[in-house]
RNA sequence: GGAGAGGUGGCUGAGUGGCUGAAAGCGCUCCCCUGCUAAGGGAGUAUACGUUAAUAGCGUAUCGAGGGUUCGAAUCCCUCUCUCUCCGCCA
């Protein structure tokens, strides 16, 4: 959500950010609408403010019986007027507010501009790509012939885009979850969480999945709207959720291993195959809540960080700029790793890392009281996967696989493994 | 799932219809006093929205949430919600 004094100010910036998006929002029928609500204020303000003065007139113990009579029933047309004006500005808000709740992030001016991926920007690249003398196979042929990735089962329990595994490999799996929380905790400074999986439909707004992502989230059945998490990012996020920090807090550093779920909803025919896109997969979370004016610092550190899981696995990767028809929803900014699949021979995303700037805390109203103007504002947001544990699953794989088709077990990942060098 | 108790400002805690956005204490901030590792005195100390150049004023709202009664509600009524205690069930 963005400030309605901003969208109001400095119109010219959103409207071109929302254009840079491509998006379809109605920015001007929704400064009518905010205009109109915001007279509507005054007429209601107005009407009480003069119902509060009768009262007090009322209330003097030295007023007339007559003189009260008439002041009574001065403040019965008052509040006829009252009534009426207050539920059209009823309506009138809630639809402003829908309807604020529709407009995407500002992008920062550093996003290149671009309506697909196509045009991502690489910023960096890391690591050397594998020579197989062989051709390296993909990951479910790899799991699926040694009987440690299994589909078929999954799909029985229940249906496609889920995965069952088995012995080393779910192991393995379980093994890289481990390493990066204690990587994450131990030298990249986060505080390990432990969080609900399942969430009320406030939590999804504050971090914008919601309303407008509906269709991609589970919904539980149930007396109040429950949701399966998309994203550790939405519990992780929502902790400061409808309080104010004190700025000696700063910045927060959280990290939480979860399941996350996801309908994946318009994604059909797109990585029908393997472990790529799940209904139900792992992830690392990372999650900073930091100062204003450090936010763009700490989108740098988050990414750092996330790549350092990378470079201890020796994966190849690049970091890739989203331009602004690729970056999210919640997002000003966004960095992609993209991690090399010799079997696909290219790069694929394994985290995604963005700055929201103050777009979900206004949302979450979530505050801080800034020590130095003693005003509350709001923080700024970051999350980012460190990592996604299923995609960086399938690059160990990729990686690391032998003629055979067994898997050697990356150095860092030995200790995790009972030291067991293959699968 | 059953029974009961309760939700007031950063905290503790008063307050049963108008003088309460809210006593008092604690904490915090600033100032004054004091030659000593302390104490005393004074002032200030919520959030949101509207208005505005303004984080100055002014207005409005907020005592868990929503609705009702009333000229007027933190105070009365109803619904919901959350927390706590006891019982049941249970990893």
């Amino acid at each position: 959500m963005l400030d309605s004094k901003t969208l109001r100010k400095e119109t010219k910036k959103v409207s071109l950010s929302l254009k840079k998006r491509a998006s379809d929002f109605d920015l001007d029928s929704y400064l009518k609408m905010d205009q109109k609500m915001r007279d509507l204020i005054s007429t209601v303000e107005e009407l009480r403010s003069s119902k509060n003065n009768i009262n007090k007139s009322i209330a003097s113990p030295e007023i007339s019986e007559n003189d009260k009579s008439d002041l009574i029933s001065e403040v019965g047309t008052i509040n006829k007027k009252l009534k009426e004006s207050e539920q059209s500005l009823n309506e009138l808000s809630e639809q402003t507010k829908k309807m604020s709740l529709e407009i995407p992030n500002i992008l920062d001016e550093s996003v290149p501009e671009g309506s697909s991926e196509k045009e991502n920007v690489e910023v960096r690249s890391w690591g050397k790509l594998p020579k197989f003398d062989f051709e390296p196979k993909d990951h479910s042929e790899l799991g699926e012939s040694k009987g440690g990735i299994d589909f078929e089962s999954a799909a029985k329990l229940s249906g496609s885009r889920f995965v069952v595994m088995k012995d080393g490999y779910a192991k393995l799996h379980r093994a890289l979850k481990q390493f990066m929380l204690d990587v994450q905790t131990e030298e990249n400074g986060y505080t390990e969480m432990y969080v609900p999986n399942i969430v009320r439909s406030d939590c999804l707004e504050g971090t914008g999945q919601l309303p407008k992502f509906a269709d991609d989230q589970y919904k539980i059945e149930n007396e109040e709207a429950l949701y399966l998490i998309p994203t550790a990012e939405v519990p992780l996020t929502n902790l400061i959720r409808e309080s104010i920090l004190d700025q000696s807090e700063l910045p927060i550093k959280m990290t939480a291993h979860t399941p996350c779920f996801r309908q994946e909803a318009g994604s059909y025919g797109k990585d029908t195959k393997g472990m790529i896109r799940q209904h139900q997969f792992e992830k690392v979370e990372l999650v900073h809540i930091v100062k204003p004016e450090e936010s763009y610092e700490a989108l740098e550190e988050l990414t750092k960080n996330a790549e350092s899981i990378l470079q201890k696995l020796n994966l190849p990767y690049r970091v890739m700029l989203l331009c602004s028809g690729d970056t999210g929803f919640s997002a000003a900014k966004t960095y992609d790793l993209e991690v090399w699949l010799p079997s696909q021979n290219t790069f694929r995303e394994i985290s995604s890392c963005s700055n929201c700037e103050s777009f979900q805390s206004r949302r979450m109203k979530a505050r801080y009281k800034n020590s130095d103007t003693k005003q509350t504002d709001y923080p700024h947001t970051l999350n980012g996967s460190g990592l996604a544990i299923g995609r960086t699953f399938i690059a160990v794989l990729e990686n690391y696989q032998n003629e055979d088709g067994s898997i050697t077990i990356p150095d860092v990942l030995m200790p995790y493994m009972q030291n067991r060098e293959r699968i």
